[in-house]
DNA sequence: TCCATTGGTGAACAGTGTTCAGAAGAAACT
DNA sequence: AGTTTCTTCTGAACACTGTTCACCAATGGA
């Protein structure tokens, strides 16, 4: 958002007046609102305080009534991802592909704004206000019939691996930037497939592969391998047939 | 403090005048090790390039000289990780152990210094002087007869895990400063169980198990879900068999 | 009308990464 | 020796950063 007026006023009309009655009433929504704002366009290296504040045309010491700190502003930030974020109530016959849905919406939420991964990289494991979805995703785990020491890493395990590709996906976007996927790459695969045969065989032989045709089929076989993973632990009880695993529901 | 030959000087030589604290010249590897006690006692908030000067005992700008900037000085201490890591040759019969004995020298390496899996996160996907780590990673993915789609996937895989639990690992440890784990761990524990049952039932139920004993343990089950993953797919078939193509997208 | 309270201002502080003209030092040449 | 060359390091500056604090403008109540 540009601001409307930005022309300079000429100094021989300058009466100490401020120019809009309607001053909007600064808010930590607001701010928030800003700071997106600024994100999008100029990424999170150049997400000041000061350029905050001038989004919002504003002096930036005004927004230290509102907020904490700059920490604080990202810890909002975050929690503005889980707005309007639900899990489903946990399905036993559908357990996986809750899972993975929980997955794809964590990594569609972190893709929605730019560098959007680091700063979730940069937050500290738990905060109190995503707790609902931590247990959600429990209950969801525990659906699918998986030792309770099982289902303690898997949540770590799974929002790790989220988290982490989308890094991986968006730090490739943002190096070599503004560039289509398409040429990024082709870009990388072109790279790997120069490379001396007799020193990296395999990596010469799964260029192609290395870069798939879209991140999204890698994001999915990646969530293949760790609900694969998974399962197998959830077979392996003998209490608890895979056709007894409804039952589960607690 | 001998000198490196110690033959007298012969008189028709040149003599030295300076044979006092001879001005050790500044070199890459020096700021680099520089730059490692800087981290490990300040932390990575603390390490600035004016730190790392006044460790040498030097004017900021003779960095520049020999190092690029800052992210040319995090490239090098990333790199430096891996100077003395050699990975054994693959053997076909021990893969599985091959793969995790990777992950956990991975994670040591990161917790040998101080916020070293941020720095880790921070660097670039890819850099040319560690790719023969990760061609010796498919050589041994390869005995383990995965099929390639999945070994292209399985590299990011498990270094996402392995950053990523480091990470967090160490970013609990940050946090609750200075705390031996024993302590935050119960820190943790108490408040997981301190939560309403009624609201977060799987939380509270788990509440021992979401801090395990040892972080050693957490991270080793991870290992072994992600490697049950893959191994589902190395049974299938060495030779592609219809369920592999259950996966590729025409 | 005066007063008090609130929210925003502008300047300052102590940092940061980075650049650049020039000083200091060692080596080389005359 | 003296002089020049070349490299390395210095000191000061620039344009930023997050954060604080004394002050000031505007509003609501008496």
């Amino acid at each position: 958002m540009s601001q409307p007026d930005d022309v300079p006023t000429p100094p021989w009309e300058r009466p100490r007046k401020r120019q809009a009655p309607a001053r909007i009433p600064l808010t930590r929504e607001r701010i928030v609102d800003a700071a997106f704002v600024v994100l999008d366009r100029e990424g999170l290296d150049k997400l000041s305080m000061r350029q905050v504040a001038a989004e919002l045309g504003v002096a930036v010491s005004a927004l230290y009534a509102h907020v904490e700190g700059k920490d604080e502003l990202f810890e909002l930030m975050y929690a503005r991802l889980f707005d309007h974020a639900e899990l489903p109530d946990p399905d036993p016959d559908n357990w996986q592909e809750q899972i993975k849905d929980y997955a794809r919406a964590g990594r569609q939420r972190l893709l929605r704004h730019r560098d959007m991964a680091r700063i979730s990289m940069a937050h500290a494991p738990f905060t109190a206000d995503l707790l609902p979805h931590v247990e959600k995703l429990f209950a969801v785990l525990r659906a699918g019939g998986l030792p309770d020491k099982v289902m303690a890493i898997a949540g770590d395990l799974l929002s790790t691996y989220m988290e982490g590709f989308t890094l991986e996906e968006s730090m490739w976007q943002e190096r070599l930037n503004d560039a289509s996927w398409k040429q990024v790459g082709a870009e990388i695969r072109d790279y790997f497939s120069s490379l001396p045969p007799e020193r990296f065989p395999n990596m010469v032989a799964l260029a192609d592969l290395l870069v798939g045709e879209s991140n999204d089929y890698r994001f999915e076989l990646g969530l293949d391998i760790i609900l694969r993973g998974l399962a197998t632990y959830a077979e392996e009880d003998p209490g608890k047939s895979s056709r007894d695993r409804r039952h589960e529901r607690e």
